[in-house]
DNA sequence: TTTATATCTGTAAACGTTTACTCTTTTCTT
DNA sequence: AAGAAAAGAGTAAACGTTTACAGATATAAA
């Protein structure tokens, strides 16, 4: 492999010119500039990272701390975050955590060995405390979906609880009494969505009832263990709300599996508007999240914050959207 | 931070012992060892990775290309190859193509730059060619999905011409003579499906209408698009295969806004099971890949061959199983 | 006891960059 | 035209490891 020392040689430069050159330094004369440049093209000269990374403390990698690459809201995260990172001359690191607190400390410090520039991260309650008192925080980083305004860190989130207010209340709207609200437990998030529920109950003036508030994994299976149970209940719920698709998948099948129809037995609604909301019969009503935005504006933050590390922090709300379909019970068109 | 001198000093003894120690070679007192251990603990040693990649040359990084992580084939895939690397000590870099030529070189290039440990690849035809000439196959490297037989690489894939065969015969089992395929263009797996699907018509004796064969970018809105033509042919199909799961919605989509009947009107088979393949209805009668089992092989032939790099070349083919629902007229139970 | 061998450990040179410092040359001021 | 300032380029040290080599000590063999 040709390195900077064949350039500066075939050049008949120091090394330090090439570096200088190369990472577009003044004090260089142009004509000198343009011979490097030449030369570094015919010998197909490509920097080592490694080097480059030992001796200037940075790597052009930035990290992806996601819980789950398999839910549908991070496919979309992570598109928009690799498309970003493409753009900019940067690298994905991926990890998944499982919402598993000590897989998320392995990979931070993982993280932090492999000197990546900058990390975007989906923390567990659990992790958001251990953040505080760790230097993690020393890396560049911005927080998804999860909202940790305590913490001095870029964030990304939605306002999961006015959403969740939202689509519970557009459910009520249709005069469903009992309602059931199916959240994902160990992320802040399922806990807003639990309150925005909460609180559209309080103002439609529905009093809640305590066995149809769950908190549940965020899984397929989970949903639809915990909708089968509710479901079997004497006295079940005429409509459902799940946190997000995962849940509302398992809810879905556990419905089909009782034979109940939607929405004339029982109503649902979720959060996330994925590939098959649209595709199933009646086609799901959803809160659509900017998947592909927060992705987006994370990347994009992230990279101000390495090229900036003073900067101050931003908390940035993106907006979700009630997709109205017909499993709440609304007709078509 | 803490680097090895710092523990060398501690445990008085040199760095070179530390290192060796930290590596676990042989010629070291056990007590030394005992001793450099707890330092190493005490103080919270971590090693620098760009230092070891740099004097070693290899980094503790694999890297996944493939075309579109939004792809559920690949987001399962995915999912295994990170499960395999976290288990083994490496961490995985992800790098979306597109399907683009363009981008595949600038991704290997990079890689290179990176000095990753590895590749796991899911190449387009265009890329087979250029790995031939070109001395990316430098890097040990897995290919998946697509075949590769003539290059000189490990290989995990399905058998394609079988599979798709093997949908193909069911649905003509079911009596459908106007039958379409559309498949995904660029990639050898579209044009393999595609063989499979012409000899299952070959065998049972209809002719193939050549309207009915289309190759088309793997994405929804191209399987919604090609499918609008189809179904709005004077003559058109009373049954459609297709190559994966983004193409199935589509046609999905079209057949819905054509305000067709599956099967009835117009019966669908497709590869992939997709979450949603069992959540719609009638529910999709698939060709199901082990996806999971695709991404687990490729990565542990990948850790092999890093060990190993004189090992000889495999190729794996994993069987596929033809999950029957009702999309394709079967009816329940 | 002497010599040969095996085991343990240290010294120092790499790996390929970047950059502080220095020296030389050019350009600007007056 | 002289001196000051700016621009251009080189030297060499540093980043934190690994490892070839050599030196030292312990063990075994004669």
């Amino acid at each position: 492999m040709v390195n900077i020392k064949d350039v500066a040689e075939a050049a008949g430069v120091s090394t330090a010119t090439v570096s200088r050159v190369l990472s577009n330094k003044p004090r260089v004369r142009a004509e000198v500039h343009k011979r490097v440049m030449e030369v570094v093209q015919s010998l197909g000269y490509r920097p080592n990272r490694a080097a480059q990374n030992l001796r200037s403390n940075s790597s052009k990698i930035i990290a992806l701390i996601i819980s789950d690459i398999e839910n549908p809201f991070f496919q979309s995260v992570s598109r928009a975050v690799e498309d970003v990172a493409q753009e900019q001359g940067y690298s994905v690191l991926l990890c998944n955590t499982d919402e598993n607190p000590e897989k998320e400390k392995i990979c931070l410090n993982l993280l932090r060995d492999e000197n990546v520039a900058g990390v975007i991260f989906s923390p567990t309650r659990q992790a958001i405390e251990n953040l505080t008192d760790s230097s993690f925080l020393e890396m560049p980083m911005v927080i998804i979906d999860r909202h940790v305004s305590k913490l001095d860190v870029d964030n990304v989130v939605i306002d999961n609880v006015k959403s969740a207010y939202t689509i519970t209340s557009h459910l009520l709207g249709h005069g469903y009494k009992r309602i059931a609200g199916i959240f994902g437990i160990g992320s802040t998030t399922g806990h807003d969505r639990r309150e925005g529920f909460m609180r559209a109950l309080k103002d439609h003036n529905i009093p809640p009832i305590n066995d149809f508030i769950k908190y549940t994994n965020a899984r397929e299976e989970d949903g639809f263990n915990t909708a089968m149970k509710l479901l079997q209940a004497k006295e079940r719920p005429n409509a459902i709300v799940t946190s997000n698709s995962l849940l509302a998948s398992g809810v879905l099948l556990a419905i089909r599996e009782s034979q109940m129809a939607i929405p004339d037995d029982i109503a649902l609604a979720s959060f996330d508007d994925t590939t098959w909301a649209k595709l199933v019969e009646p086609a799901l009503t959803v809160i659509e999240q900017p998947t592909y935005e927060i992705g987006h504006t994370a990347a994009e933050m992230l990279i101000k914050r390495i090229q900036d590390p003073a900067r101050s922090n931003r908390e940035v709300v993106l907006n979700t959207k009630l997709i109205i379909r017909q499993s709440c019970g609304c007709k078509k068109h």
